[in-house]
DNA sequence: AGGACCCGGGAACGAGCGTTCTCCTCGGTT
DNA sequence: AACCGAGGAGAACGCTCGTTCCCGGGTCCT
């Protein structure tokens, strides 16, 4: 093989990229919207304008566009709470960020709950490798918010139980279709916040 | 029509619904544990015994008893919680009981997450009267720990996050694996619950 | 210019599903 | 004893879906 077979295979390889990249973008909010299973290939084939052909040759599965759409999920999920979280420096602030960062998801246009949740809901009964990359969200998730909070001083007891009250609230303004979760939520964490940050104060109240 | 013949045709009814009523008693931990859309009809028929002819003379189509399975989760949950509750009369030890119930449900074979929230993520993209069960459900939890938190003299503010905490603690419990959410859940209700039944104390620390 | 290769369109295939139909057996009535 | 309707077993039907295959046209290299 020459060298410039190499750069032209490079070039594709790179084209190859970019193609599943945009294909991945542009397919997320349907699966979104109506599930996985709901949404089919050739569906797929008409949103993207990309031949099943193509496609096939792209994805070897449609379990690995799932999995695609779930980590491409991840990331614009958590850079919108990292941006969210790092728009203010007060230790408090930056916690509670948390559920501002919810009440504007819940209030946008098609909100339809947490991806992850209800892909695990759609599929966590059957195969693998999405209740992993799940758990995986999940984790990540914990532990972004267990190093905010120490970073703020807290015990290490808060961030879990932020954690617990976040995903309490979007499951429950999905269900109920209410962005007022967030807000019943913030309040929550608040008491625990101020709890948890002024450990003398609450000392002096059990006594 | 004869008397004779209204007995015998109201005990053909009665007889159907006891038989409806173990059938769903049947198929409902299989659709707890691998979801509605991955257990067929025909499993259906192999589990129960019940050939499909009669499975279809009892209900009209998959979907009914779909519902009539989420209704039985519905009331088996409320009567496990509502026992769990009412088994001390500790205004605090009430709320807190929802939480002790969640433990012990995490920890029990085969738990995998709270059914209703399941449901909604493998059936809510699709539309139909499953969401709507799931929904009625949620506000009856909501509705009940309500009543419980304004018997104990809580602020109408306590029993939403509550449930939200409930809530958060399930799904986390499911996608983790693990029961530990229960515990962290449970404290921090112990703190909001606390604030919320000595109000004049926090008012206190406000100043 | 000619041929080899690539690629999109879409038909085809096989599996699985919910639902219905057919055949047969069996128990009860006249 | 003969008939009749109910009910079970399971094949059949129609549909959907993931995946593959075939064909026709276009493109690039020689």
């Amino acid at each position: 093989m020459t060298e410039e077979d190499h750069w032209a295979a490079d070039r594709v390889l790179a084209e190859d990229a970019v193609m599943r990249a945009t294909i991945i973008e542009t397919v997320s909010p349907l699966f979104y919207a109506r599930g996985f299973t709901a949404v089919g290939m050739d569906e797929l084939r008409a949103v993207t304008g990309v031949s099943l052909k193509r496609l096939y040759r792209l994805f070897p599965s449609k379990e690995d566009i799932v999995e695609e759409v779930l980590l491409s999920w991840r990331g614009t999920w958590e850079a919108n709470l990292r941006a969210q979280v790092e728009s203010t420096q007060v230790p408090r602030e930056r916690l509670l960020a948390v559920f501002d960062f919810l009440a504007g998801w819940f209030t946008s246009e098609g909100f339809r709950g947490c991806a992850f949740i209800n892909s695990f809901g759609e599929l966590g009964g059957i195969s693998g490798r999405i209740p992993a990359i799940v758990r995986a969200q999940k984790k990540e998730f914990q532990e972004y918010l267990a190093r905010v909070a120490t970073a703020s001083g807290a015990p290490e007891t808060l961030a879990p139980q932020l954690a617990i009250l976040a995903e309490g609230a979007v499951t429950t303004a999905a269900i109920a279709g209410s962005a007022e979760s967030a807000r019943q939520a913030r309040a929550a964490a608040e008491i625990l916040v101020d709890a948890a940050l002024a450990p003398a104060a609450s000392t002096l109240i059990a006594l």
